[in-house]
DNA sequence: AAGTCACTTGCATGCGTATGCAACACTGTG
DNA sequence: CACAGTGTTGCATACGCATGCAAGTGACTT
């Protein structure tokens, strides 16, 4: 799909009032001159739309490079030169235009953000401070939300039609067609809070393996020993790894019984699976680890208003994030929690070492998140 | 701040291998001829970078018109141009400059989305159905997330440096001197969840005040006589016409006492000032009424767990928007609805008649929502 | 057979900015 | 006073693509 993008009509030119072909204005529109040529109602930038540099320069009786020297941070212009243009500019209203300014210098300030599923409260947060740093410093960002239905291979192309400075995926999944397409584009592309094996790209991610175990030990330890997970999506990283975490405490201890059904990282389906796992009675777990928070808040549900039981005293529920909802009162999650800023500030650090090498190694992070111990798990003395 | 962006080497051209200055690189380097030269290890274009319309053109032997015509929706191509342009360009990689057409045509095809604080899942529900809605139409998306300290209009003129070609506010309320630098630069402003005095923009919300009616007529006729308002963000429209909502029904009916906190639509400080204005024990109410439900999640914890009420038993609790944990079961929250699907549309059909034709006249939609009956407020058989 | 019309194609130009180069102005040193 | 050095400025060009115009090609009508 590589048309003109919304159908809209093909015309353009949307300033030229008159039939003429555009190349056969007059130059002398452009002077100052005829500002109030055809008495239009916008400030002082006449028919053609905003003021350029060039009207700008005009107006202040210097070169257009002076207006571009101006604006462009680290090049040398005379004070008195800048006075003057600055006068101009604001008389014009003048705001240097970005869409040229990326074509010279190949280089746009904006950086793709592609994130699936935001009615996940922990995405919301990651995609919030995450924007909020990347603007912080002076970047753009464009949003790509990920559905289901969405071909994000193809979707993502289109990264590479912006010239995008880099591509920050967000608890999605790279496809390796998509990883090679940016890197042979030289697009940096780093993963949050997944991994890939594709190589050439960053990630920064929390030690899912790790604290999948902290936490399950801390369950073990409280006396649990039937335990049920509930999976995230079966081939994201993070479901693995934290599946691993929680597979290996397990085997270290005798007697502990494990099963597993899938959430799918999804709250619904977790709230079903959940539903029919109890009702089919095969295997009544003590406690139940869900591979996210967003999960463990609807099982949380179920548990208690379909199935009448009390979190913790009859059932023990665990997530992993820590997010918003999870140090709601209702829900007082125990949880393993992923440092949300810290993996910002990796995110931003591994992008300016990208934009100032950008044949630099791709790196990958790993931050250590911790154990919020709240209410919904029974602990250690509480048996 | 009109600087160049992120502080990084101006030096720009990064592609130039060599020390020479561009303008004295033959142009010979632009053919399919040297595709090898120094060896790099991209794709087939070269040492400069992703290929170019030229590059493509030169290899299916046919004028860069016909591939610029290639990928222009409406324009003329033969077929048998078509297909070679097609494969040259497969070959090659290429993809067309998103950022070159935008200088050309005037059109970026990026849409600005600004949001505050999508820690409130209504907010964050917003973002994505719009999203997704304005990416199936083949537009892009410019995330804005505000915060407190953020100045909203110095970031904002940023849309107008990026000549995007819309700005929704989503849940932001428009600053007059935005709007107008908007207005006069020919740039769409749709407000969502917000109106303003401001003309020359739309809006698409919800019937704030008659929602408020129905939901306090509801409370009322359910037997609740003593009304506390959880006010949002004092200045909000969606504030002003909700309690306005209110107040009325509470003014039609006799003996219904009323009093108001702020909670300035934030978890925390509705949490604290529920706590407060318990433990003063002034006004003791059998009902609250909060202005989102984002805040009323915040006052049953509060109520619940932190003052030992039963919500409904011992007091009602009602929210506005219907977000998703709205239905959550430990919230089962009674509130009235903002139908997003439906203000979604009413904003993608703004865009199009705006796209269309940018003088159009602003619309104002406001779309109905619907009474909500859950169970955190007791019902009219319930007392 | 000449004329008409629809469709393609290439040429040339322009979108608004950044930047190498050369020319210039000015300061301070020997 | 000549000269090197530093800082400014304008000129010209390029970034990658879209599009008006004119020229060209057939097909079809009269």
């Amino acid at each position: 799909m590589l048309t003109n993008g919304p159908s809209l009509p093909a015309c353009g030119h949307r300033n030229s009032v008159v039939k003429s072909p555009l190349n056969r204005i007059p130059l002398e529109l452009h002077t100052s001159e005829s500002i109030y040529f055809k008495g239009m109602c916008t400030l002082a930038a006449g028919t053609r739309g905003p003021a350029t540099s060039i009207d700008v320069a005009k107006l202040a009786g210097v070169s257009q490079s002076a207006v571009s020297r101006t604006y462009t941070k680290g090049a040398s212009v005379g004070a008195e030169t800048r006075a003057r243009v600055e006068a101009a500019a604001a008389k014009l209203g003048y705001r240097p235009n970005l869409i040229a300014r990326s074509l010279m210098t190949r280089r746009t300030n904006i950086i793709g953000l592609a994130v699936g599923g935001l009615a996940n409260p922990f995405y919301a947060a990651i995609v919030e401070q995450l924007s909020n740093a990347l603007q912080e410093i002076g970047y753009h960002v464009l949003l790509f939300t990920l559905t289901d239905e969405t071909d994000s291979d193809e979707l993502l192309q289109q990264v590479i039609n912006l010239r995008l400075d880099a591509l920050i995926m967000a608890s999605v999944s790279l496809s390796s067609s998509l990883a090679s397409s940016c890197q042979s584009n030289g697009i940096p592309v780093i993963l949050v809070n997944r991994t890939t094996s594709a190589d050439g790209c960053s990630s920064v991610s929390t030690d899912n393996e790790a604290g999948a175990t902290m936490l399950a030990q801390y369950v073990i330890d409280a006396g649990h020993s039937r335990i049920l997970y509930v999976a995230g999506t079966e081939t994201t990283s993070t479901n693995l790894e934290r599946e691993r975490g929680l597979t290996s405490a397990i085997a270290a201890r005798d007697g502990v019984a494990f099963q597993r059904i899938a959430g799918d990282y999804d709250f619904k389906t977790s709230a079903q699976e959940i539903a029919q796992l109890l009702s089919g009675s095969n295997f009544v777990p003590d406690a139940i680890f869900c591979a996210n928070d967003f999960m463990a808040f609807a099982v949380m549900d179920a548990l208690r208003f379909h199935h009448g039981l009390r979190v913790p005293q009859d059932i023990s529920v665990v997530g992993f994030d820590d997010s918003g909802p999870a140090s709601w009162l209702s829900y007082d999650l125990t949880t393993y929690s992923q440092p949300i800023p810290q993996m910002v500030e990796a995110v931003i650090s591994i992008l300016q070492a990208v934009a100032q090498n950008p044949d630099a190694a791709p790196q990958h992070v790993v931050i250590s998140g911790e154990l919020i111990i709240r209410g919904s798990c029974r602990g250690r003395g509480d048996g």
